[in-house]
RNA sequence: GGCCCAGUAGUUCAGUUGGUUAGAACGCCAGCCUGUCACGCUGGAGGUCGACGGUUCGAGCCCGUUCUGGGUCGCCA
């Protein structure tokens, strides 16, 4: 084996054009492919930057071309020698026009045959893809994909930089507050039987930041959540988070307006138009089902409740009188749905809770239906006047005595049928801030209020009264940046006031001892002027797989974990040694079989 | 924790109603070949059909259990 004593890489494989023919270069990479083809080898040498042919035959030195003879796919070499034009070109490749004639070449590194292939738009088994992550990352699309999650983060560091904000880390190490994902927790030798948590988020750091005067921060920080994963879900994820002082939603909506509009010039050269649209969370529940709508598309939610209480269809009716709601979405050209599609999707909103899925599709001049006959005539035409049913249409219902059911079933359905109908360009990008959450939920299983975004989220000024009298009425100053159905970030203005503070405990059930256990770092702050502020975070991996086109996070990865949260290729986690749990004082009780 | 989907050479897949020795392509190995670039040609190696159990004269195929992975609901302030 060789080494690179003396040899100095010149050029990238991918850079070489015409305008360096003639130059002595010298290259650095891997086999793609070796061509043997008698008295004449190629060999197709790949680094990040794309792949250059080596060129070797009866004038290539001897021992040259037997080490290229020898060379397999995933050798590491090292190539020395003229840039010449080719006499046949390759339309298909950058560096088509272009070829090294070798004069020196190094064998660095042999390579075993590698488990599958390192080719673009791999079909392989991701779970083997995952074992070998090292080879799975020298694929031209994850090579792409991770040079551009570098590149978004640069040009946020720079944005947010040119706008006066610091980046401060803050601590991996922090205190356990059970409200909300569990913790991953990490034990102390030092205090055994004493826990750190990794941060779910720097939350109360970065406000603490405000109080401390630094006015303006941002961090692209590792956040962790010991919870189930999901295509867009890690247990551990990377936010852009930020935070300012002395500001209120629009400003803190307008500085990220100008991120937002500035990354996807910069990435992808797209022109985002602002202000985006901003919606308040109960008009995207009403219209779209959700509080993350896909704007790219219509089968806007329209409700019917009202025209189908006295109806003698007790799916529809009974619903209707007893609190819930009857609502449908106009499929616009769902006609073409056949039977089976639609009892497909019947099967996909009983995983929202739906009990069913009531159709009537207008097709050739006539409706099919499978509620019509329980309805009259009258009832019929008023519902489908309500929806605009034309020809071509498909009209889906969904009855159910919880909004909350319907609104998701529906909310699911719309985005299930743009999907199977082909409606979703990845290329449109439409953002919405929506807007006005609730500040608290009522939470059954609990018996309390629950914060819906976080306990230190300022309730609008205009129902500041409704905190006494109905506080599960009060909107948040609270705001989520939503782009094609995916929430890309959210935030809220931060309560800096101790007496407010202290009444949102208070409504959150908790004792002034609690809130003192679980917060009194932040309420003692507070005491000492705290400045009014407010923030917001986004997913910074779901920013990258929207700006890619990957399907899921995974994708935009180094190393991601698997679904039972596992890491294939460390096979983490993993027992540790008797000794290691002694110095920690824990003791294993139940171990996975 | 629930539901749905998948698992057959190294890889991607096919495999009829349950019936002889489980196939293809790519990859790999060997030989030939001086302009290929998904090189070509010839030959070859390579399989616990995820695992266990059952039904059967006979199981890749049917049944049950289980493992692994994916999606999703719950969960994710």
């Amino acid at each position: 084996m060789e080494t690179l004593k003396n040899f100095h890489r010149t050029h990238y494989c991918g850079t070489l054009r015409p305008r360096e023919i003639g130059q002595t270069v010298s290259v650095c990479g891997w086999v793609q492919r070796m061509r043997d083809l008698g008295g004449l080898i190629f060999i197709d040498l790949r680094d990040r930057t794309g792949i250059l042919q080596l060129a070797f035959d009866e004038k290539t030195p001897r021992d040259m071309f037997e080490k290229a003879f020898a060379a397999r796919s995933e050798y590491v070499l090292a190539a020395t020698g003229v840039l010449r034009e080719r006499s046949s070109k390759n339309p298909e490749l950058p560096t088509g026009e272009v070829e090294v004639e070798v004069t020196e070449l190094r064998l660095l590194a042999k390579s075993e045959t590698p488990p599958f292939e390192i080719l673009e738009d791999s079909g392989v088994n991701e779970m083997l893809r995952l074992k070998y992550r090292y080879l799975d990352l020298r694929r031209p699309d994850m090579q792409r994909a991770i040079a551009l999650r570098h590149r978004i983060g640069k040009v946020a560091r720079d944005y947010f930089d040119a706008r006066g904000f610091y980046e401060i880390e803050t601590p991996m190490l922090t205190k356990s507050t059970p409200e909300g994902a569990r913790d991953y927790l990490v034990p102390s030798r030092v205090h055994p039987g004493k826990f750190y948590a990794l941060p779910q988020s720097p939350q109360q750091y970065k406000q603490l930041l405000m109080l401390s005067g630094f006015d303006r921060y941002m961090q692209i920080v590792r956040c962790f959540r010991d919870e189930d994963l999901r295509a867009d879900r890690q247990p551990e994820f990377t936010q852009i988070d930020l935070e300012m002082s002395f500001v209120d939603v629009d400003d803190v909506i307008e500085v990220n307006e100008g991120f937002l509009k500035r990354v996807f010039q910069e990435i992808l050269g797209a022109e985002i138009q602002t202000p985006f649209l901003r919606m308040p969370w109960k008009e995207a529940m009403e219209r779209f089902g959700s509080d993350k709508p896909d704007m790219r598309f219509g089968f806007e939610l329209c409700d019917v409740t009202d025209l189908v209480k006295d109806c003698g269809f007790q799916v529809f009716a009974g619903p209707a009188r007893s609190g819930g709601s009857v609502r449908l979405i106009n499929v616009k050209g769902g006609a073409s749905f056949s039977r089976k599609e639609i009892d497909s999707l019947a099967e996909f909103v009983k995983t929202y809770k739906a009990r069913g899925l009531a159709w009537l599709k207008l097709s050739g001049g006539n409706k099919s239906s499978s509620f019509a006959k329980f309805l009259t005539p009258e009832e019929l035409d008023r519902i489908l006047e309500r929806a605009g049913g034309e020809e071509g249409d498909l009209i889906l219902v969904v009855a159910d005595a919880s909004n909350e059911t319907v609104f998701s079933a529906l909310g699911a359905l719309r985005c299930e049928c743009a999907r199977r109908l082909n409606l979703l360009d990845p290329k449109e990008f439409r953002f919405l801030w929506v807007t006005e959450f609730p500040l608290l939920t009522y939470s059954e299983e609990e018996g309390r209020f629950v914060a819906e975004h976080h306990p230190f989220t300022a309730p609008m000024e205009e129902d500041l009264a409704l905190l006494d009298t109905d506080p599960g009425k009060a909107r948040a100053k609270a705001y989520d940046v939503v782009l094609n159905g995916t929430e890309l970030g959210g935030g809220s203005i931060r309560i800096f006031q101790a007496e407010l503070q202290e009444k949102m405990f208070s409504l959150l059930g908790f004792t002034k001892e609690d809130a003192k256990a679980r917060f009194g770092h932040l309420l003692e702050a507070f005491r000492y002027g705290a400045p009014p502020h407010g923030g917001l975070a986004y997913g910074f991996d779901r920013l990258v797989m929207l700006m890619s086109g990957a399907e899921a996070i995974r994708d935009v990865i180094a190393f991601p974990k698997v679904q039972n949260a596992s890491e294939p290729m460390t096979a983490c986690p993993a027992p540790v040694d008797a000794k290691q749990l002694d110095e920690l004082g824990i003791a294993v009780v139940r171990e996975q079989e």
